[in-house]
RNA sequence: GGGCGCGUAGCUCAAUGGUAGAGCAGUGGCCUUUUAAGCCAUUGGUUCAGAGUUCGAUCCUCUGCGCGCUCACCA
């Protein structure tokens, strides 16, 4: 059934692999190739390779030598992968890639001898690693060259990559065939970056946003630190836990949905400026925008509100983008986006009234707004509480609105329980989140320190969800503590990583910015009968 | 978890209620001392799995598995 690659890594050169009679004819030759070479005396994994330099520097070197009018031959030694083989008899060409890009390598009877040209045709096939030593030229056509003087398997490939020939018709480059079965992509990874080169571009671009980030932060002074994954009391957000447990010290553990908690417990203890880039595990399900596990960055400022947060982050963002995609205006799902600052500021009661003609200030309660609902006809869960219903209006009818960064602020306090009251608003609280192309990009708020109300929070909180028996929010006394010592006025913030490396590389899913989205378990039966896992 | 869609050769895709085809890749041959992304021939399929309807199923029905989109969930 599933003949994939994946159920024969296992075997080996010697012989008398059960897997071995389960190989394709293709991969039988291959297999015999790598035979031959070692009944020859030649290793096919041989542990050591000479290469010297990349085909890109090879190829820069060379057209220095050419320019400077150099007597001087450029010799080296390359490494890569075989994308393309010509055999012509009595001399043969080929196209190596390497990490820096492809280099054609010529190789030629006089040079070689019959038989190291006989040789590299027979037991050489797409997908191998060779190593080629020789000197660079310019050929009749033009393009710059390797003429090899010397050569050897550093690795066979058993298993033929997905073909991608690509073909000139009329100067435009028809590529044949590319894999694109995301199944095949994110399940074998390997042959996706080994195949598609814009694969291994966006996650390029997914490091040196993270690094960017870093950079930002750092040069504002903030502190990069790490804090428990594995947590006796989640926290932070409203999400379900993965749940794990320790066997020496018998005790549940949580796997953390959120950093905040820990942070602020730093921000307690003196450390002003804090921010960590890490994993964060959240037990909901899976769609374009949502992965189980997920990279979180939050930071913490002493010292600072909600509006000194929104300032700190549209130039942050504008900066790793610059960094990044070295501009600030984006396609994204159709979309064109600025991130040029200033970003729009929406309260979600103006967001409301410009959409909807509903002002939330006057319909303060529940009863109110749900007779509101009523008379338009909308559905609500009646046991909601009014911020609930608040959301619900603002997720349906305004976010989908914001297409260009904006940060939409002021949310109700029954769905905000970490965040400070907005003053003279006691039902709102000093919250926002930054919406880009209808998409939730980042949360942040003035973080409430006030001990005796943080309590008052999280009791409500926890009636709320026992009643609903569906996620029980344990008190974390250890933080009110913290709190009760004292933490300056502080703004927060959260983001997910994953989701700016959709935005700055155009990808319209999250699985296209993780190496190793989370799939289902593969087909039971192609699972147990392939896997080798005999230990 | 619900709805919709998809699953055919190694890859990308066709086709049909009468037993499946193309391009690329593979194999064999031609040929060639700076190109060939060439020419000729050829191998390769449990049409995701199981059951049902039918004289006959890859196609129709059901179930299962997997993937995608979407909804729900996700302050």
């Amino acid at each position: 059934m599933n003949h994939g690659p994946t159920s024969r890594v296992g075997l080996f050169l010697s012989g008398g692999s059960m897997l071995e009679e389960e190989f394709s004819e293709l991969e039988m030759n291959r297999l015999e190739k790598a035979r031959r070479l070692r009944a020859e005396g030649l290793e096919p994994y041989p542990i050591l390779s000479e290469r010297d330099t990349s085909s890109q520097e090879a190829i820069a070197a060379f057209e220095a030598a050419e320019v400077a009018g150099s007597a001087e031959p450029v010799e080296v030694t390359l490494a890569g992968r075989i994308r393309a083989i010509r055999n012509m008899g009595k001399l043969s060409f080929a196209h190596i890639e390497d990490g820096s890009g492809k280099v054609q390598l010529f190789f030629r009877v006089d040079e070689l001898g019959q038989e190291q040209l006989d040789a590299f045709a027979r037991n050489f096939d797409l997908g191998d690693f060779i190593e080629a030593r020789g000197t660079m030229f310019r050929t009749r056509r033009g393009e710059v060259t390797l003429q090899v003087s010397a050569f050897k398997m550093l690795a066979k490939a058993l298993l033929a990559l997905p073909a991608d020939k690509d073909e000139q018709f009329n100067g435009v480059t028809v590529r044949h065939s590319v894999l694109t079965d995301p199944e095949t992509r994110y399940r074998q990874r390997y042959v996706d970056l080994a195949v598609n080169p814009q694969v291994r571009e966006t996650f390029k671009l997914r490091a040196k946003t993270v690094r960017a980030l870093q950079e930002f932060l750092d040069g504002e002074g903030f502190i990069e630190v790490e804090t428990p994954i594995l947590q006796p009391i989640y926290g932070g957000a409203a999400a379900r836990p993965f749940t794990t447990y320790h066997n020496q010290l018998k005790q549940q553990l949580y796997l953390r949905i959120s950093f905040e908690l820990y942070l602020k417990r730093l921000i307690a203890g003196g450390m002003e400026r804090v921010y960590e880039i890490g994993r964060d595990f959240r037990n909901e399900g899976v769609s374009f925008k949502h992965n189980p596990e997920f990279t979180q960055l939050e930071f913490y400022m002493a010292y600072a509100d909600y509006h000194k947060v929104m300032d700190l982050v549209e130039r942050m963002v504008s900066f790793t983008a610059q960094k990044v995609a070295g501009t600030q205006k984006l396609k994204f799902r159709g979309h064109e986006l600025d991130l040029t600052p200033p970003w729009r500021r929406l309260s979600i009661r103006d967001g409301l009234l410009e959409q909807l003609g509903l002002d939330i200030y006057e319909l303060d309660s529940f009863d109110k707004l749900a007779a509101w609902m009523d008379a338009k006809g909308m559905k609500y869960d009646p046991a909601a509480p009014w911020g609930k219903l608040v959301s619900q209006l603002q997720e349906e009818y305004l976010e989908p609105k914001l297409i260009q960064p904006t940060f939409l602020c002021d949310y109700p306090r029954d769905v905000s329980p970490l965040a400070k009251q907005v003053p003279g608003k006691p039902q709102m609280t000093e919250r926002f989140e930054i919406f880009v192309a209808g998409m939730e990009l980042g949360n942040a708020f003035s973080e409430l320190n006030d001990p005796m109300e943080q309590e008052q929070r999280f009791l409500e909180m926890g009636r709320e969800y026992t009643e609903k028996d569906e996620e029980h929010h344990p008190m974390d006394e250890d933080y009110l503590r913290a709190l009760a010592y004292g933490m300056p006025p502080t703004g927060g913030f959260g983001m997910g990583v994953d989701r700016l490396v959709m935005l700055l590389t155009n990808n319209a899913s999250i699985r296209e910015v993780i190496l190793f989205p989370h799939l289902r378990e593969s087909g039971s039966g192609a699972a147990e009968a392939d896997a080798p896992e005999a230990q």
